[in-house]
Formats: C-alpha cells, structure tokens, sequence
DNA sequence: GTCTGGCATACGGTATACCAGACCAGCGGA
DNA sequence: TCCGCTGGTCTGGTATACCGTATGCCAGAC
C-alpha cells in the first residue's frame, strides 16, 4: 500500500518584527562609515519607524538591544546616538581579540582533525610569492576569513560570538590597515607559523604567535590610525 | 538672615523604567537557583508589569536587552522562559574566562604598579596555614575578589566586563565547587604562585599559571559537577 | 471510551495616544 | 544691545487598546 502524505514546511514566522529591525538596523549602522566627518550619527525614532512602515514599539525594543550591545546609545529625553569607538577602545577590543584567539588556536592543537588544519593552508596557496599585493582587496578577505576559521575550529562557540561581535566595531579598522607598509608580507609569513605551530600540535608556540600577531595590529592601530577621535 | 529653602534630594531621573526594571530582572535572575526542580523559568509579561506597576512597554524593552545578553530567550508567541545554560556553555564561558583573565596577568606584568600588586598578597594574609577550611565561606568570598581584582588591575575594562557577564552566570557554580575536595588548599598555593609570578614580572610564567589554574576548574566542573542538565 | 473539531480565553506582538523633558526662537525689559 | 524669560515644538518615555495566535476545555460523533 501506497501512503502519499502531504509535506509542507514549516513557515517561520517566528521572526519578530523586532528582530528583523534590529538586523536591518545593524547592518546599516555597521556598513555606514560612523568615523565620516558628516556621519550623521543621531536616529530618530519617529522617522525610523516612518522608514521601515512600523510602529516605535518594536522599534524601540531594536534600538534598547543594540544598546545593549554597545552599538548604539540612548541618552534618555535627548535621543538615540550611534557610538563612535575611541581609540582606546578599539586597542582594547584587539586585546581581548588576541586574547581569544590565542586560546583559539590552544584548543585547535588539542581538538582540531589533521584536515581541518590542512585546509588552512589550502586558504594561501593562490598568494604565491609576490601576488599578495596585486590581489590585495582578495588578500585582505583571505586574511580575515583565516582568522575567523581559527576562531571557529576551536569548537568553543562562545569564543566565536564574542569575537564576531568584535569584529563588527574593528571590520573598518582591519581593512583600513591591511595594505600600509610591509603588512601584508609580514602577515603571511606570520600566518604561516601559526599554521605550521597548529600542524605541529604545539599549542604554547602557536598561542604565542597568535597572540603576537594580533598584539601586532594593536601597536600598528596605536602607533599609525589617527582618525579615531 | 536665615535662609529655610527646600531641600529635595535629586531625582535620579537619567534611570529609565527600563533600565531600573533590567537591573531588577537581572538580580532577582541572578539569585534565584534556576536549576532547582521546581523552578518558575516562565516569566508572565502582565502579571510582572503588575507586581512593578507599570506598563508593560518598558519592561518589555528590558526583557529584550535580558534576551540579547543571553539570560531569557523570548519565544514568539509562547512566552519569556529564563534560560538555563548547559554544562556545555557553562565549559566554554570557563573556557573564555581562562582566556581573558591570562590576558590580564599578562597586562599586569607590563602596565601594574608593585603597590597594587602588593595588595593582592594582602588579602590572604588573613588565612594563614589551616585557617581556610575554618572559614570556608570568606575564603570563597577573597576567592573571587581575587579573581576579579586581577580582572580590574589589567586595566582593560573590556576585560573586566566581558568577563563580568559571564561570571553573573557562573556565580553558583563557583560557590559550589570551591570546598570540594581539596580545592581550597591546591587554590590558596595557585594564588600565590600567581601573585609571585606578577611580582617577578614574569608575564609568560604568569600567564600560564592563570590559565593553567582556571582550566582546572573546568575540568573539576566537567568531572563532578552533576546538575547541569 | 476516545478522538476531533469548535469555542473561549489568555497572552504576546503591535499600534497608537498621551505625557513630560529638552531645546529653541522670539519677545520684552534692563 | 544683550540677557533672560516664556511659550511652543520636537522627541523620547510610558500607558493602553487592539489583534492574532496558542492553548485548553468541552461537546458531539464514531
């Protein structure tokens, strides 16, 4: 006997109007460039939900989480301002960043599979030699999704979310940066030694290298980015 | 001539409902043991906005902000249930924790003055030899303001407030494993190994006894802790 | 007795109305 | 002319009404 039973899936509607602001708020706070001279940094609430065809309530419940998050402040009777992050701020983001990733890599050494690691290196093979600076918008992306892999090979999800949401204050920062000086040359090379470090299962080389690399950037934003405040 | 004005004490009108409602949700959270059989993890919007008489709007704001820092998840339509962390998540803020309070030992190697330092050897003067075991309980209580003191003195407030969070989650854990076993006597030994290493300066050594001595925790969470999940 | 469809009710999501503080412009007095 | 007061408006904070869905109960049918 034959069954024929009817399959539908299941509609998610069980996504709020409050969350589908708070995404769309996020994505246009993160691609707008906050640090501009002209940077309009003030929301109005009013105009905002005239905007997106809604009310303030959900509105408003966005706009508290993203304050929540850091990305936004609400000063009360005065109005809701996107935050620009001071410099020291942004040093600090990196610190903890290091301080994640290192212990990233740590974990990776010890639970990690051989082909996971492998496919980190796979991640270079098309920058041989001198084609990092032709390709260097590729590289820049390469050099950010290899961090991000280590971060998420370490199996520890929670390290991955906190530094997601670091990333989404330093994205602007790490791609300003990337292509001054000898930076990409030496980012490889340090890439490399972390790989090697991983491959090799030592996890206080490769902490150490990752951390070392990371602190890099921070000496590199403390020393040489001058358009935070 | 006299002058009788009247003196009102100011009103801290810059707290909105809101936040004094997050505050309010969060401690009451924070204190309750969520992990007992019979707890209430259903929160009823009305019934709450009644017991602190007022509407519901700005509660539901700060229910949100709960949601985004993970301490209720809000389900369409069914309700706002408090969440109870896995032994899972429980392991990797643990995980996290190692990984930022390192970070600091390693910062207060560099950046910490010798008097502060000093101060950290203070606060166990008072339990000399088996004194520990005698008051267990202000032993926990310096336990944790060792800990946190560490956390201050890196003088990353990133630091010291990523790692606060997670400690709102882990403060009955840590209460309930401190007198098992022999941890109490292998503690005290760490902490002074610790603070030795930040008065040699030593930030690698440092470093590692941190990590080394938080990662034991978790694996003591991992072994013998039973009643998560 | 059990299964099912309908109805009542409860509760969360959203819209809207109202209130109060903040800021500004214009006017009047010094 | 300049300072300060005042009223109006703008905008965020709060309360409340309404809507739709989830849930539980009951009745009727098999």
């Amino acid at each position: 006997m034959t069954v024929v039973s009817l399959v539908v899936k299941p509609i998610n509607d069980d996504i709020s109007l409050k969350e589908k602001i708070y995404n769309s708020l996020k994505e246009a706070i993160c691609n707008m460039n906050i640090y501009a001279e002209n940077a309009q940094l003030r929301l109005d609430e009013r105009r905002l939900a005239e905007q997106f065809a809604i009310s303030r309530t959900p509105l408003r419940e966005a706009l508290a989480c993203l304050e929540q998050e850091g990305l936004v402040r609400i000063v009360p009777r005065r109005g809701v301002f996107i935050v620009r992050k001071t410099k020291e701020e942004i040093l600090e983001m990196i610190t903890v960043w290091a301080a994640l990733e290192s212990m990233a890599a740590r974990l990776i050494t010890k639970n990690a599979g051989d082909r996971d690691i492998e496919s980190l290196r796979k991640m270079f093979t098309e920058f041989e030699d001198g084609q990092i600076r032709a390709h260097i918008d590729e590289y820049s992306e390469t050099n950010i999704r290899f961090h991000q892999t280590i971060l998420t090979m370490s199996s520890c999800k929670l390290i991955k979310d906190i530094a997601d949401n670091l990333f989404i204050h330093m994205r602007s920062i790490r791609a300003g940066t990337i292509s001054d000086d000898d930076r990409p040359d030496r980012s490889i090379i340090d890439h490399m030694h972390i790989i090697e470090a991983l491959e090799a299962r030592d996890a206080d080389l490769a902490e150490r290298l990752v951390r070392e690399h990371t602190l890099n950037l921070a000496d590199h934003v403390k020393t040489h980015i001058d358009y935070l405040d």
